[in-house]
DNA sequence: TATTGATGTGTAACCGGTACCACATATTAT
DNA sequence: ATAATATGTGGTACCGGTTACACATCAATA
């Protein structure tokens, strides 16, 4: 692999003015710049990033932090990161934590040793002092998926509130009579975000219970069994709406073995708005612009390691309502 | 951070010394040992990896390239393969290539340059030629998931003809009189070897004719249609073996818009064994052993790394047939 | 006793870039 | 005309490790 110095040495020009053409950085004359790309060229040049890094620039590498890989929403969010990271010229180490907070720490210093530029985090537990581990370093840091409350990063989420809003208000405008809420983990601002958008079209309802509220994992199991338990409590139940699309698999399981058939008896609506609709009936949900999400985090991301001012900021995203055959009037 | 020459001063010894206790290699006097341990404890050494990798060592990171992360059995051999790594002290680049053999090679390059230590692939068109390109480079290679004939590197997969076996045979013990394939990509071995299995079950069969064997993509919709398509050839179908999950669970949707009832009225097998079970009824499946698969891929890549001998074989895998709903008797 | 080999340690040259500083020369301002 | 500044280029000391080589000791063998 041709070095910079083969260049410098082919071109006849010195390294230093071969490292200012590779990087449009300071003066270089116009012919002597077109002498070293050709030179560059014939040679196929290209930097070793691990010698760039070592010297100081960028490692041209970001690390992505999700909680459960196996939840169809981070693959999804990972493609998003991957494609824009592509575009600008970085690469994407993959960290998956299993919601471990032992992981995510030990990730940190992983991560820290070898000099990426920016970490992209979703997670469920760390707290800003842990994020200070890596901010501190210079490391920039931005979060998606959940926020943290003063975290001091720009974050890029949806507009829970707002789609735990609209998923009530379509079930009620279906017909709905009353209805219950599996919402995630309540350690989640997403998670209460959502749930007090349907507080918001609920709790002023004469049906409303505090009980028509339960929480679950944010998988397929947890909402199956979330939902038995809401089915004991509240047999007359005639809605869900579902903390995200697994919990709402779930439930639709729990409904189908308690011979509720939906929408017909009981409708449903989900959260995420994950890509792969693998069910029977399939399940309306409010849709989260994952890729767009993914996408910006990264974009503004790189901005950060560019060194320029992105404001920590709570970046907001709109969701849209889609229907399937799960809620619809029967 | 502490650099290796802060360790030597502090300690009294020299930075080749330290190295040497750092690495294990060569000769260090015991007590000579001892206290450079205390003295990196001290100032909480850790060595750079960028550093290391420049100077010819490893840069422990190795890439895992995938062609869908959106398919649930890639998360699921990602996890596997980002756990076993870092065990190893290993990180993982991921590289979703979304099936473009553009992107593939255009990784290649990237991955490269970044001198990682090794690579694990799944792909459905890289050809040995394009492989050549990193193996030339002293980079490490093993596959998962689909293998390439004459590869010349270890690949590792489940025993696909088998378990095509297992599934068709399964559906007849069940009663099916009359059994369709809806196969993967032909592409891919793979996906060529679970219908070889059909067909070394069903062929011989009085019914058996070889339109009940359709193409799909791996995904859901392909799944949905090559049902369709099957059920207006064949009405009289009571068995479908799908190539992967996805498609099975493209295929109960186009069966239950189609009024046929699964398991009564046709039974349905999947193959993958993808954790999430989302579907009502839960289908049946012919699981890999996913997460061996890519622990045992990471961990012979390891072997290679320190170059020690690993035979260029193809590993395989026993599948398990994992009976839910439907294709259970009625 | 002389020779050999095992053991322990230090010096310094790499790896392949970046960037500071020095030194020209050309242009512009005073 | 002279000073000041802009432009173009080269030398080389870093970044933080690894490792070949040199040079001691000291025990074992001939």
């Amino acid at each position: 692999m041709a070095t910079i110095r083969d260049v410098a040495k082919l071109s006849g020009y010195s390294v230093a003015t071969v490292s200012r053409v590779i990087n449009k950085s300071g003066y270089v004359g116009k012919e002597t710049e077109q002498r070293i790309i050709k030179a560059m060229e014939e040679v196929q040049f290209k930097p070793n990033m691990t010698a760039r890094s070592l010297a100081g620039k960028n490692s041209s590498t970001i690390a992505l932090m999700i909680p459960d890989i196996l939840n169809p929403f981070f693959p999804e969010a990972a493609r998003a990161v991957e494609d824009a990271a592509q575009e600008l010229g970085y690469t994407v180490i993959l960290c998956n934590t299993d919601n471990s907070l032992e992981k995510e720490l030990n990730y940190f210093d992983v991560l820290i040793n070898k000099k990426i530029d920016g970490m992209i985090i979703a997670s469920y537990q760390l707290t800003n002092e842990h994020l200070n581990r890596v901010r501190s370093k210079g490391i920039p840091v931005v979060m998606i998926d959940n926020q943290m409350i003063t975290s001091g990063v720009p974050v890029f989420v949806s507009k829970n509130k707002d789609g735990g809003i609209l998923a009530s208000k379509h079930l009620l405008e279906q017909g709905c009579k009353k209805i219950a809420h599996i919402s995630g983990p309540y350690q989640l601002q997403a998670s209460r975000d959502r749930a007090l958008g349907f507080e918001e079209v609920c709790a002023n309802q004469p049906w409303f219970l505090p009980s028509l509220i339960v929480q679950s994992e944010f998988n397929v199991q947890g909402g199956y069994q979330a939902m038995m338990q809401l089915l004991d409590r509240h047999p007359d139940l005639d809605g869900v709406f579902a903390g995200n699309d697994l919990i709402a698999a779930g439930a639709l399981k729990a409904l189908y073995e308690r011979k509720l058939y939906v929408p017909d008896q009981i409708k449903l609506i989900g959260f995420d708005g994950i890509a792969m609709d693998m069910t029977v009936p399939p399940i309306s949900t409010v849709a989260q612009p994952i890729y767009e999400i993914g996408k910006s985090a990264m974009q503004h991301l790189y901005k950060m390691i560019q060194g320029e001012p992105v404001e920590a900021a709570i970046y907001e995203f709109d969701t849209v309502l889609k229907v399937k055959e799960s809620s619809k009037q029967h």
